[in-house]
DNA sequence: TCATTAAATGAACACTGTTTATATTTTATA
DNA sequence: TATAAAATATAAACAGTGTTCATTTAATGA
């Protein structure tokens, strides 16, 4: 009688196959290149079948999101090794720009993209992100008990901190370096990070 | 014998014509929504009259850049009056912020925006930005004579402040600061520029 | 076996940017 | 001024997009 479990099995798959078809293209040639009907011929079903599964393209949208930010958790969590509090925070500004460069496709769609208008108000879509977020809050924390950061909130520090980052991360993957050569690149980045450090 | 410049002239009104309805749709509700149809039917012309004026949507959204990047850099050269060197370069900041705020449809589409293959290559194009960037430059080496920024490199100093600036409008333009109060965006901004400005 | 339910399809809808044959208007010449 | 030539404007068409829906096909349980 487990028809009912294989029906939903089935029901999972089919969505897997969807999320990992449109992964496949959205890897190589980035969302916008992204279409329900490619997506249709890369598993070889109809277009139709795919709004069986899937409300509409925001959704498989958002299920790519998720799964950016689980790959970019797994990230910052693996930095977190390094003992002193200064040169992890150090590593965690690195690990995040060295994944916009990596993954500039994933990184766009996390922090770039215009967000559908449904999915904002669901807070909960943003838990993957807020942890990462508490995690460099944790981080400066122990900064600021190492001496470092006196008299800067943490807010404002992480607030600083995150855009930092992200103003050269989405320069980089928006095409706004491309005078600049990607060697010149990689030391202003080394630069700036020092520099900014002189903030701490 | 005038007929040439009558032509001349009305082609460029022509022309004129196209882009002010389409800033005037841009404005309203961003790049995304201005299509070449509403164009056309705010001018009361067919669509493939636009095309006998512009090559493609591409070189509209070329002009609508430029007059971003005029209106940008107006109040860059605005703030140059003021006379210390770090406050100078504290308005600079703040100035580069408030444009992504009041415009946010023109801070996305000179700053954010995938730009049109085609353009990248035209380096021309840029100048305006250029010279927004080299005024950032000359501020900084002001700054640096007035004592500030030891040790630190013109281009990396150039290179971090804009970044940062970026980073805090291109968050808030797209949207990923939602969870915070309006309020309080307001004073972590005023708190990061103060942040930053311990690195000077 | 066979009616019922579920799943899959492909055509259709309304939209996009762009092209092109056709029609209209303007210009210059005879 | 009439007319041929050139410039300008148009509407329809093309290929693409996301999405919907009547229809067909397959799976299910009595």
């Amino acid at each position: 009688m487990g028809t009912k479990e294989r029906k939903e099995r089935q029901k999972a798959e089919m969505r897997e196959a969807v999320l990992s078809a449109a992964l496949r293209l959205f890897s190589d040639q980035g969302y916008e290149y992204v279409t329900m009907r490619k997506i249709a011929d890369e598993i070889e079903y109809s277009v139709g079948t795919i709004y069986l599964y899937f409300k509409d393209k925001d959704e498989i949208f958002f299920e790519l999101h998720k799964l950016g930010f689980e790959e970019f958790y797994k990230r910052q969590i693996a930095i977190q090794n390094v003992k002193d509090p200064l040169q992890r925070l150090k590593e965690h500004g690195l690990a995040y720009i060295q994944f916009a460069i990596d993954q500039p496709q994933y990184y766009d769609l996390m922090f770039i993209s215009r967000i559908p208008a449904k999915t904002i108000k669901q807070k909960q879509n943003w838990t993957s992100g807020d942890r990462t977020y508490e995690l460099l809050k944790l981080n400066i924390v122990q900064a600021k008990e190492a001496g470092y950061f006196k008299g800067v909130e943490v807010e404002v520090a992480a607030f600083s901190l995150w855009s930092f980052v992200h103003g050269i991360s989405s320069l980089f993957v928006r095409d706004r370096l491309t005078t600049i050569p990607m060697e010149s690149v990689k030391s202003l980045i080394a630069g700036s990070l020092s520099f900014l450090g002189r903030a701490y």
